[in-house]
DNA sequence: CCCGCCCATAACCGCAGATTATTACGTCAT
DNA sequence: ATGACGTAATAATCTGCGGTTATGGGCGGG
């Protein structure tokens, strides 16, 4: 009774339903025959121990819990939508109308979804994607080998233009049984200076922000515990207990959320950074590139960035 | 060269490529051979396309491309656990540990990936959930037949205790090519209490805010354009042209983000509302209960609320 | 130098999931 | 009534994905 997962294409075949209204036509959409989809629902619900659908004469309507489940279903879907559209944008590496870098941050949380809602409108496009680190992206803006960058570095470096595409702030986090989830005072910069830390490798936008915080304070700052070239491996490191990190809370939102690590308050230090799309001076970006800056800028990413 | 998504098993090896740093390891710990995750991975990569690992004699590192693909399967999974996690709660629908209900918006968004932490933590509770509306949800914990409720009714129903879990925000949407798109002022609540609109059921929480708001003008309010019991229904009428809706911000924040349906300034009413978990007055949660709310408060959910 | 660990290839096989053909059930129009 | 058209379920069959074991080839450390 461990449960295991269903494979996608079920997923789907079920928000088609509800979609639909009836399960001859998802097939149809999905280019499988009536009686497949007929099987894999009812294998569906077999192994998800729910009956998800009422099936009349006349058609067949999700149940309450079936739309539950259609709704979480959209949600893994939708992810793996940005994925695909993040993998074709990685492989098109020429022959492209619009080509990107992008740290690693907005990579990983933001990109995707964009390039997929620009692929939605203009189909046709053809958009390549590198990913970096922030320095990496500035630089291939400034010298023309994309026709946008998205960085997290705390400025704008010479000859870009920019326009702010999110907002985002650094937090320190521990592992759960770390001595400095107890406190009851946030702890002063000049301690965080002082103590060894997990960082990211340099010219990430993360570890750029994070140098300028503390070279603003008169204390000759530690070494780093461990340095490590991907968010998930910091994530990794600090709940296993290494030790603290300074991260963006983009990246540990979930870990901070069903507890696998805390945030520990910092006094007096502005931790808030912005996202920037950027563009070499003197060409504004037109088509495919226009648009999608339009789409990223369109709605900014909620994000907490109160203290 | 359309690219079919890979099913989970392989985006679950390679994340365990990635944290083992070895293609045999990550074959143990999925219960599979080496052999048989070696052709995975390679059939993996070239469904993508692309060259996701290093192999190299003393263990396998993942490439640039792998450590984005890596990011991005993590959210694919991640959204997968928690329709795991919600799929066992709707089941166990008697011999549990902990009763919830939940409406509809809550349960979509966050009330799965509060049960997934909860199980992380001990593993041997059992969670039942129930989906409905806010007043349902309401009811039941009024009736002591659950322990906790989430419910997102503008007021706290009388017997109830209650606690925060998040914020949300009512918004106007329509269709891109409506006419309300393109006025440049915000229009006036008595306007959209004489527009025709597309309404959930009464009993929601969603409805029953939009009347209490719409209650407070002196204007007779239109016969609704259309009833849906769901919000997915309503994001797809609303972006097929069907009409205006009121819906959360957080159900549409994907439409928005990706222009499928623009959301529409109101003048003068506060839209905001509170998101909570409610319980029987007398019975305070304990065990489970209590663990679940500390989960579900730890950290509340970053929405926006601002205008 | 050989033994360990790593990964790849080969040959085999079972089962999940597709197909077509057929049955059964309701609704509606004639 | 009755047949036409929609719905979905069942039966029989076959292909291929993804698993297994067996084996071979680099590379590093004791």
């Amino acid at each position: 009774m461990g449960g295991t997962p269903p494979d996608l294409e079920s997923l789907r075949l079920l928000t088609l339903v509800a979609e639909l209204g009836s399960l001859g036509q998802a097939a149809e959409r999905m280019r499988i025959s009536q009686p497949a989809a007929s099987k894999r629902l009812t294998m569906l619900e077999r192994r998800l121990g729910l009956t998800l659908v009422d099936r009349s004469s006349r058609g067949s309507a999700l149940t309450t819990e079936g739309k539950a489940v259609c709704q979480w279903s959209d949600r893994v879907l939708s992810e793996m939508e940005s994925l695909m559209a993040g993998v074709a944008a990685l492989r098109a590496d020429q022959d492209d109308d619009l080509r990107l870098a992008s740290s690693m941050t907005l990579a990983e949380h933001f990109v995707p979804r964009w390039i997929g809602a620009l692929r939605q409108r203009s189909p046709d496009v053809r958009v390549s994607l590198r990913v970096t680190n922030s320095e990496q992206a500035a630089a291939l803006a400034a010298g023309g080998q994309i026709g946008v960058g998205f960085i997290e570095a705390p400025t704008v470096p010479p000859g870009l233009c920019s326009r702010q595409v999110g907002a985002d702030r650094l937090v320190v986090v521990v592992a759960p049984d770390h001595p400095w989830v107890r406190r009851r005072r946030p702890i002063e910069p000049a301690e965080l200076a002082r103590t060894p830390l997990i960082v990211r490798e340099p010219g990430s936008g993360t570890r750029e922000t994070l140098e300028r915080i503390l070279a603003g304070i008169d204390v000759e700052p530690a070494r780093p515990l461990m340095v490590l070239d991907s968010n998930a491996a910091m994530r990794a490191a600090v709940a296993a207990g290494v030790g603290p990190a300074v991260l963006s809370v983009i990246t540990v939102r979930e870990d901070l959320a069903e507890g696998r690590v805390r945030e520990v308050p910092v006094a007096g230090v502005n931790l808030n950074r912005r996202l920037r799309a950027v563009w070499a001076r003197g060409s504004r970006p037109a088509g495919a590139a226009e648009l999608l800056l339009g789409i990223a800028s369109q709605r900014l990413p909620d994000v907490d960035t109160a203290a």
